[in-house]
DNA sequence: CACGATTAAATCGTGTGCGATTTAACTAGC
DNA sequence: GCTAGTTAAATCGCACACGATTTAATCGTG
């Protein structure tokens, strides 16, 4: 095994800053785009879930993105007070609640297929490189989420 | 330049649910490292800069971790409510609020000497893979915060 | 069938982030 | 040396995140 960091290191070298404060420049760039639709970023990811597939529970949706129903029912009850889904429990299980895309929140698909690309343009990464950071930081996310078990 | 994607892609595809989601990865990692010592991630993130350099403005330090004085403004007094800081105008320009560390504050960062290393641990990465890894987020961050001029 | 255990959402409180505005202090130009 | 413009913090409102708890529905075992 390699050394660890004995020293307090300086900003600059924490990776997790490096995450942090990019993960927040990400959510400057998309708040211009998203604010025309009517949505923010964690609205997005949750609208590009149910573009993908429709009619999913609270729970499907947050393991996704890795968020619990504390964070997402206020969220889609924003997005249903906007007009995008509805909630309705599940007859087959009232425990959970499916939530649907309304005609209006499919209509927003269109509205957003030029965004993946004005991001693209931004990040001045080929495919390949973001390809490959993508993939990286997916395996050292979940590095990091099994080890705080 | 490449082809920007057309379709909508899936959300393991997305850079940016990728930096989003590894720094919510981080921050549950470091919760029960920080909150021992009684800070947040993003207090801690103001208490590394000042033990590296004490007595720095509110801009000082928001200029190095992206935020402004909405955002740090309250942060700093929790942290001068925990005892660890005190805030001050300056006296050659009473603008300038600078944020000094207190004796409990200084004494933290012996406490926090075992942090980086746990954080190492758990990333499972080597030292070069991090340092590349902060470097590829660093230059996209800055790219991304440039284009949103 | 009963009943404790488990599961899914919702609720609550605290702490960020951030756009927009406000307040106070400095600076520049006349 | 006065005033317009600029700058630094602070304030305000809204939307996440998340630990902890609560509520309601389902499951498992006898």
């Amino acid at each position: 095994m390699s050394d660890a960091p004995t020293a307090m290191p300086a900003l600059p070298d924490f990776l997790c800053f490096a995450a942090y404060s990019t993960g927040h420049a990400f959510n400057r760039l998309y708040k211009p785009l998203l604010e025309a639709m009517g949505l923010t970023y964690p609205q997005y990811l949750v609208m590009v879930q149910l573009w993908a597939e429709d009619d999913q529970t609270v729970g499907a949706l947050g393991g996704r993105l890795f968020l619990e129903s504390n964070t997402l029912t206020p969220l889609i009850k924003r997005l249903e007070a906007s007009g995008f889904v509805t909630r309705r429990r599940d007859p087959a299980d009232e425990r959970q609640v499916r939530v649907v895309l309304t005609a209006a929140g499919r209509a927003l698909e269109a509205q957003a297929q030029s965004v993946p690309g004005c991001i693209f343009e931004a990040t001045g990464l080929t495919l390949d490189e973001i390809q490959r950071l993508t993939r990286d930081l997916t395996t050292l996310r979940d590095r990091l989420l099994a080890g705080g078990t």
